[in-house]
DNA sequence: ATTACATTTGCAACATTGTTGCATTAATAA
DNA sequence: TTATTAATGCAACAATGTTGCAAATGTAAT
C-alpha cells in the first residue's frame, strides 16, 4: 500500500495555505517559498494536498485557479459556500458562512459548485 | 473616430458562439474555424465582442474561460444568472432564469458574479 | 542504526494558453 | 476610386501546466 509521506515542502506549502486569509495561486506560493522547491513539486503537492482533502480548490473570476485551507470542512467536506475576489487587492476569501441557494431545471446533476462574486472587499471599500 | 469593422472573422466567430448552444472557449473556436483566421484574431475578436456586449464570458469549474452569446441581456446586461458545467460532454450552459439569491455580510460591493455548477446536464445522466 | 523500498523531488523537455509589436491587408467613408 | 485606419497575420515571447526519469529522501522493518 502507499503511504503518504510528510516533507518539508508539503508542510510549507500547507501551512502557507492554512494560515493565509486569502486563497492563494500557484505562483503566489512560488513566490512566498522563495525557490524553497521547484515549480514542479508545487504543483504535485497541491494535488495531494486537495486529495487529502486538506485544502479545496476555488476559480476566481479571471478563470485563476487558488487553494484554500478547509476550515469549516472538518467534519463534512462541503465548498457550497460563496467566495468573494475583489478587484482591488486581488484577494480571494471564503464566505463560509454564506450558502445561496436557487432552483435548478430537472434533469441537472449537481456534484460541484462554485460560487464567485468579485468587487470590493471590506478593506478596499 | 474609431469605427468598428465586420470582417470575415468577426462575423464567423460571432455567429458561432450566438448559434451554439453551449458555451465555447477559444480552442473549440479555433478548430471550429479550421484555419480561417489566425489563433491571434480569434482572441483579439472575442475582446471586441465582449466590448460590444454581444458575447459575455464565463470561467468553468476547472478554470476554463468560455464564450456565450447575450440572450436575454438585450435589455440589460445583466449576467447573474446560473451556469452549469457537464462533467462528461464538458459542455458549459446558461440557465438563463435561474437566479441565485444569498445573504452577504455587510461592507462587500459587489459588481460581478460567476455562478457555476457542475455535474450531469439533463442529456448527460 | 542500518537497510530496504516506495514516495517524493528536481530537472529537462514539452504542451497549452495568452500577449505584444509591427508590417501588411482590407473595410469603410469620402 | 482613393484615403484612412481598423483588423489581420506572423513571429516572438511570457505564463501556466504536464510528463518521464533518474536521484534523493521519508518511513517502516530489521
Amino acid at each position: 500500500m502507499k503511504t503518504a509521506r510528510n516533507t518539508i515542502a508539503k508542510t510549507k506549502i500547507q501551512e502557507l495555505i492554512i494560515l493565509s486569509p486569502i486563497a492563494l495561486s500557484h505562483s503566489e506560493i512560488h513566490k512566498y517559498l522563495e525557490g524553497l522547491c521547484d515549480r514542479v513539486t508545487i504543483y504535485r503537492v497541491l494535488d495531494r494536498l486537495l486529495e487529502e482533502g486538506v485544502i479545496h480548490k476555488i476559480v476566481d473570476v479571471d478563470g485563476v485557479i487558488k487553494y484554500a485551507g478547509c476550515h469549516s470542512c472538518s467534519t463534512e467536506h462541503s465548498h457550497n459556500h460563496i467566495h468573494f475576489s475583489c478587484q482591488k487587492c486581488m484577494s480571494v476569501t471564503c464566505l463560509e458562512n454564506v450558502e445561496p441557494s436557487f432552483k435548478l431545471p430537472k434533469n441537472y446533476k449537481v456534484s460541484e459548485m462554485n460560487f464567485t462574486l468579485s468587487g470590493l472587499c471590506p478593506q478596499c471599500s
